[in-house]
DNA sequence: CGAGGTGTTGAGATTTGTCAACCTACGTGG
DNA sequence: CCACGTAGGTTGACAAATCTCAACACCTCG
């Protein structure tokens, strides 16, 4: 993986003309409550699908923040790195933003590297601020896209400060198939697109401890796992494991 | 601690007219480059000195969420709960605000909690981020605001998620103490406003691991400790111990 | 087919949690 | 004003969870 960045490569840029009012994931991307013409301003804003191609970075740590990103396809994780330690902290999936991490520095606090082949769309910030100040509506939906962030970096917080291995790994795998679900995927079937290491760096533990947590879950008849084919055999136990005694 | 909440209680509302534009601290509550007849807008928006006696909450989990706080003296908590877990989430000092954790779901996710008796300043949102739609350098203070909000959690992510006991106590004392000296209190010695056990909370650790820490800091020459009067000795070593190798 | 990245598993070390005893400071009520 | 009760803090011994290191298996991709 190279991890170069992949912007403003504008060669990488396709416009396949989707405009947002006929996306698919219009209803993420979008505020409810805004008429033609408005949504009409907001689609010129949008730079659609640009190409992030496995391994490279949408941005990296350091560099100005000039706009967010939705996932249109693929996956990624965002990395914070600092006096060499590193850390993920998140994992995005098509129809979730990324580049929120830059909005209070004017710079971004973490790398988002593309774990899969993977589009985004872009939208400049300043534009988005400035169109979300004649819109209403759109600033709540910006508002409310930026304090989201906030209550999960919470959650995630949570789960760091009060669970223990196992729970983590349940709480995991059971918010990635809800995201999965909510897309219209299996919420049983995933297929991981992070390494055991990724796993355990967003989770606060070591890869092996994620393995054999996988294992024993697999050995309890909870999870059917096959290096990153992972099924969802008992949702139940794992919320139970997860609502289980804290540390 | 009754930690009832003590809003609306217009009795304890004690307005000493002080206004924003006079405040010390304004740099911290009040954008740059907005006129005087924008202050004097952003002023009449402000409630201001609002008393918070010690345990009392400011805000809970659930309550909707209809203003930011902005603490102008004494010190809060902020607490998570969720399936009998209990997270401590953030301490906040004079100059910090308090509430963003309500933005993204348009209700507070968290209790915040007054440790010591304080004021605050409370500023309805809905009428701030409508006035910021017509200010825009209000509206710049305000994106920043919750974005350092994210990137403040991230950073404990990476505390609870990279760092061993005694590094994300010294993390955490050396951060304190620089938000203690930019408000400028000492920088050494500081009277801590929270138990061990809020303390652990906050880190990730059980109470008695956070009075080992500690002792064991005094025992090295670190820290001098008396129960929460804590002064930092060599403030090096505790970087040192920081940047110390990873788990 | 080989190499390297990824994943699993075991044994032992280390860190942190658990439980218990005890100490101290503080506030309350007699 | 003192005594007492309680909350908070410290310390020790031990248990449990997790990490570390190492060996090895597997899979994918040149």
């Amino acid at each position: 993986m190279s991890e170069t960045s992949v912007l403003p490569d504008k060669a990488a840029l396709v416009d396949l003309k989707v405009a947002c009012s006929t996306c698919s994931l219009r209803e993420l991307c979008l505020p409810v409550g805004i008429n033609a013409s408005e949504i009409e301003r907001l689609d010129q804003l949008v730079e659609r699908r640009v190409a992030v191609p496995r391994g490279a970075c949408l941005y990296q740590r350091g560099e100005p923040f000039q706009a967010l990103f939705a996932v249109k396809a693929g996956f990624f994780k965002t990395r914070a790195s600092s006096g060499g330690r590193e850390h993920v902290t998140g994992f995005q999936m098509a129809g979730e933003v990324l580049g929120l991490d830059g909005i209070g520095t004017e710079r971004h606090t973490c790398d988002a590297v593309a774990l899969e082949d993977s589009q985004v769309c872009r939208i400049e910030f300043d534009q988005l601020a400035e169109l979300s100040r004649r819109i209403a509506p759109l600033q709540r939906h910006l508002h409310r896209l930026i304090g989201r962030e906030v209550v999960r970096d919470q959650r995630v917080m949570m789960l760091l400060g009060t669970m223990r291995a196992e729970q983590r790994l349940a709480a995991f795998l059971l918010n990635l198939s809800q995201r999965f679900a909510i897309r219209g995927f299996s919420a049983s079937a995933m297929l991981l697109r992070m390494t055991r290491e990724e796993m355990g760096s967003y989770l606060g533990l070591k890869l092996e401890t994620v393995s054999r947590c996988l294992s024993k879950f697999a050995d309890d008849g909870v999870l059917a796992v096959h290096n990153r084919d992972v099924r969802i055999l008992n949702p139940q136990v794992l919320e139970e494991i997860v609502e289980a005694a804290t540390i």
